[in-house]
DNA sequence: ATGCATGAGGG
DNA sequence: CCTCATGCATA
């Protein structure tokens, strides 16, 4: 036991929720992933990123919002049931090999089946879903290399370098000026008009859902709205910056209007009734704000963002984004053409194969994490001895585990100053799955919205449910206790 | 929609 | 090593 106490971080008693590690960054624009592009060397024949390089810039002047917390709030989401309509695109095109499960890159730590040299070429990126930035740098990983460095995964994305020529603050400024678009269009275009080859892969699925605009022309930037409301982002709308945001008030000089969560989960479900309405899938929205500022998202975060699962200050670091997006996105007359672009690049890293936990582990995860939401290193290691896992699976376990608690609220961390729960921890435990308390007073949050309850809020699935639904196994628990 | 992973930034 | 923002891969 002794030694529990000597992890630095004290063990268990950290209070993620807590304001007070709140806004801790200094840095402008957060630890964006975007600066990356300088340095990025592809191989060959590969196409560098143009919008990467002033990707950085661009974002900057972004959002230095401040909070950091999650939202307390029971999660939006489930207003409309979108499954349909993105699912398709998604979940099919996928892979490219057949062997699915091997993963292509032979990446087989021994155990699964073996690699598959054969194809081992090039796989194809064919969705939009695979468009994405390319990464930072070519660095391999360590012991990966020989899982995953092999490959190289060509992938087909096209962002323009839309962005190119802003500068920061172009999320609220007028500086983005639609003159420039023009020069790219050459660029957009390619794709479309003249580099069937190329997109042809992906084309297919670039048509978003929307069959009614048989508008296929890529007007979307000479005709209707190019211009857009500049920095006419509505969101100050509501002079509500609901007290708790203080703190979390993406507050920035620029937009300095504070959002409160219910204007974010206002915004949230608006934007996904639009964007179901506008038959655009998630995918589309995160490839269209690539496209619009150089900035591109994942349908994972656009998911996320939907569904009020981001931090306070990512939301309102995206909020302005997918503001400008959605106006756009509804003047135009064929909004589809938002996301029209597309480029190839190689990304030559390959990632450690998911792992997939089963459902014992997980358990017996969730009853150590239940124990001690942060477990040093000794821990991990006894745990993972424990569970016959990778270390590194654990801790990575735990850090998702951690994250996943903040956006459930879980009162986890307050109680456990230092000690671990004997066995039984019932107070800790999250609220019955049927509902989530309006406020969570540990979160600091810009709670409080409503006063006697949600207003409009649905309580969606809780599929998180699961996360507690697991029970305490005896012997794990002896295992940390003693 | 979500589980596991990566990587920047910070300590 | 952690937190956070993000995203690939998958259920």
């Amino acid at each position: 036991m002794s030694d529990r106490s000597q992890s630095p971080a004290s063990d268990c008693n950290s209070r993620p929720y807590d304001f007070s590690r709140a806004n801790l960054y200094s840095h402008p624009m957060g630890q964006e992933n975007l600066g990356n592009a300088g340095s990025l060397q592809l191989p060959s024949g590969v196409l560098q990123d143009p919008s990467l390089l002033f990707n950085k810039a661009t974002y900057n002047g972004i959002a230095q919002a401040t909070a950091q917390t999650f939202f307390p709030f029971h999660h939006v989401a489930g207003d409309y049931r979108t499954s349909d309509l993105h699912t398709g695109e998604f979940g099919q095109p996928k892979h490219w090999y057949p062997f699915a499960a091997t993963d292509y890159t032979g990446q087989v730590p021994g155990v699964t089946a073996t690699n598959q040299p054969t194809n081992l070429s090039p796989p194809i990126a064919e969705t939009r879903e695979q468009i994405k930035l390319p990464m930072p740098e070519i660095k391999t990983e360590k012991e990966a290399e020989e899982d995953y460095s092999t490959e190289i995964k060509a992938q087909h994305y096209t962002t323009a370098a839309a962005s190119a020529p802003m500068a920061h603050g172009v999320y609220y400024s007028p500086a983005w000026n639609p003159s420039f678009w023009p020069g790219l269009a050459h660029i957009t275009q390619h794709p479309i008009s003249q580099n069937p080859s190329t997109s042809s892969a992906s084309s297919p699925s670039l048509s978003p859902s929307p069959p009614s605009n048989g508008v296929p022309a890529n007007a979307f930037f000479n005709g209707s709205s190019n211009q857009v409301v500049p920095a006419t982002q509505p969101q100050n709308s509501a002079p509500t910056r609901s007290s708790g945001s203080s703190s979390g008030g993406c507050s920035d000089s620029e937009e300095e209007e504070n959002l409160s969560t219910e204007e974010l989960e206002q915004f949230a479900k608006e934007l996904k009734h639009k964007r179901i309405t506008l038959g655009f899938t998630q995918a589309d929205v995160g490839l269209a704000l690539g496209n619009l500022y150089g900035k591109m998202f994942s349908q994972t975060t656009i998911c996320r963002f939907e569904a009020l699962q981001l931090s306070f200050k990512n939301m309102c670091k995206l909020k302005p984004l997918l503001q400008r997006w959605l106006n756009e996105a509804e003047t135009s007359d064929n909004p589809q053409d938002m996301y029209k672009i597309e480029r190839v690049f190689v990304d030559t890293r390959k990632r450690k194969r998911r792992t997939s936990l089963e459902g014992t582990v997980r358990s017996a995860l969730e009853s150590y994490f239940i124990k001690c939401p942060k477990p040093n290193t000794t821990d991990i290691t006894h745990i993972s001895d424990d569970l016959g896992l990778e270390r590194d699976v654990v801790r990575v376990w735990f850090c998702n585990r951690r994250q996943k608690g903040k956006r459930l609220a879980l009162p986890l961390d307050e109680e456990c100053d230092g000690q671990y729960y004997e066995q039984g921890p019932p107070p800790p435990h999250p609220p019955p799955l049927g509902m989530m308390p309006s406020s969570l007073p540990g979160q600091g949050y810009p709670g409080h919205p409503y006063p006697g309850g949600p207003p409009t809020l649905y309580m969606p699935q809780l599929h998180r449910s699961d996360a507690f639904k697991q029970t305490l196994h005896p012997g794990l628990v002896g295992h940390l206790t003693g």
